[in-house]
DNA sequence: CAGTGGTCTAGACCACATG
DNA sequence: ATGTGGTCTAGACCACTGG
């Protein structure tokens, strides 16, 4: 954890453009941004004080603002009330096959990937998972929501939704390993299929930004995933939320001689 | 285009809950972005100037432009510098099966779907669609942008490359209908196929903001679909640019039997 | 407690688009 | 020429987090 503020002093030292011609909010963020891609600033890196990096720019901290809150927008920064502004581990970009399991999609050979199960409960299906389960609004899901990180990144919420009628016992399945393959089989269901993905952006909910450890409203990416026994029947709602910035997800046609026998995110 | 004046004084009238409970200009964007979304205010109507919308607030111009701002970030708002703040009609998502044509793939029946060809000209390739295309960066490639847009609102922006090597007389065969079907028709080619589609976020750079009629650096989706001959060779690198809110993506496994005849986007 | 980020004000100057 | 949105300043108060 070394100090920024020498680093803060260089990038600080080269006179601003005349006003006017790019605004001194945008140069500072072109400046910050910069160092946070090649390397100078180093991710979980913490910055100065807001007061003290306006008095480095030589700008007004409401100016000095302006510059960090885009480049938070853009998940390059995170502050956090009363702690810090810090310097976002660059995700730059996972590229993923969605329809395989997390950590298989992932083309990152020595990362470190955590799981987390945040919570399991039963819950009245939602309109939305109503209809895509082929239930009525109100029947009886387990719900789970769990959090994937990459290297202490978080980069995927996932909210699972499972009919209780075709999956009666999942809590008991779901304990030993915490494995959604696993309840599955343990109610015959060996193997399933991806039957469709939407993908859509939005603005991250508060629920969503406090797992993700983004500030409310940000901007992130959402993906609804279905998930079908071989005899048809839908058994998984998935809805997953990724900093908008953090993945590229990749779509091939799917291979019916792989299909389904994942543990899919 | 009615006055909205009177409109945004009833939404003025309640009083706003003692500081810091949330944060006034929260609850300022809050009541707007309702007025947006359940039709009291009409897509395409002006606001008032920021100064007279501060006073009704009751709030400073600044605290009256975080309002504002946050709802430019959420695509409910867009200033024009010079003009004013106007409400962006609400595509509120359209959800449209990416690999099919594009009004195929839309589901709105009635809506007017508008195209319109930006630029045709030759360019190197560049690294990464080299790489998709098979074929050397600064090898000779055709470049079509297009613009889509529902109900005049832009909510696409394609940029296609194809490799001049493949299709040497696309400009001519594209002159007559503005179809990329035709081109490959005339160069041989009866069908096409998608192989791949991937899918990101990001922010708008200058040119995509201007031709999407969004500010610089709003947040946006953009997907990248890779379409091959039947013979395997890729023929198309497809960028595309759409405003964060304005879609939804739904990508189903490919049914082989209605793979491919159609001018996909 | 001290330091942090979050909010708000009052007033000013500028560049731009329109009439 | 006018009104628009875009930028910037100086100073203030608050709530949260940590030691």
């Amino acid at each position: 954890m070394t100090d920024t503020e020498p680093l803060l002093l260089t990038l600080a030292a080269p006179a601003f453009d005349a006003r006017s011609l790019r605004p001194i909010w945008k140069q500072i963020a072109d400046r910050l941004h910069a160092a946070c891609v090649d390397g100078r600033l180093l991710g979980d890196a913490r910055l100065p004080g807001e007061n003290r990096m306006a008095e480095i720019f030589g700008v007004t901290r409401v100016t000095m603002r302006r510059a960090l809150a885009r480049l938070q927008q853009e998940g390059v920064l995170q502050a956090r009330k009363g702690v810090g502004i810090f310097v976002r581990p660059m995700p730059l970009r996972y590229r993923l096959d969605h329809g395989n399991r997390f950590a298989d999609g992932l083309n990152l050979p020595g990362a470190k990937i955590g799981a987390t199960t945040l919570t399991l409960e039963r819950a009245q299906a939602e309109a939305e998972e109503a209809e895509a389960l082929h239930i009525a609004p109100g029947d009886a899901v387990v719900r789970l929501t769990r959090l994937r990180a990459v290297d202490d990144a978080p980069v995927y919420l996932s909210r699972k939704t499972f009919p209780v009628a075709t999956l009666p016992e999942f809590e008991a399945a779901y304990a030993a390993r915490s494995s959604v393959r696993d309840v599955f089989q343990a109610h015959g269901i060996a193997s399933y299929q991806r039957v469709q993905t939407r993908v859509s952006g939005g603005f991250a909910s508060d629920a969503e930004a406090a797992a993700l450890r983004l500030s409310p409203r940000m901007p992130v990416l959402r993906t609804v995933a279905l998930n079908a026994a071989p005899d048809g029947r839908i058994i998984e709602y998935n809805l997953g939320t990724w900093p908008l910035t953090a993945v590229e997800l990749v779509l091939t046609p799917l291979d019916p001689s792989q299909t389904g026998h994942s543990d899919a995110d």
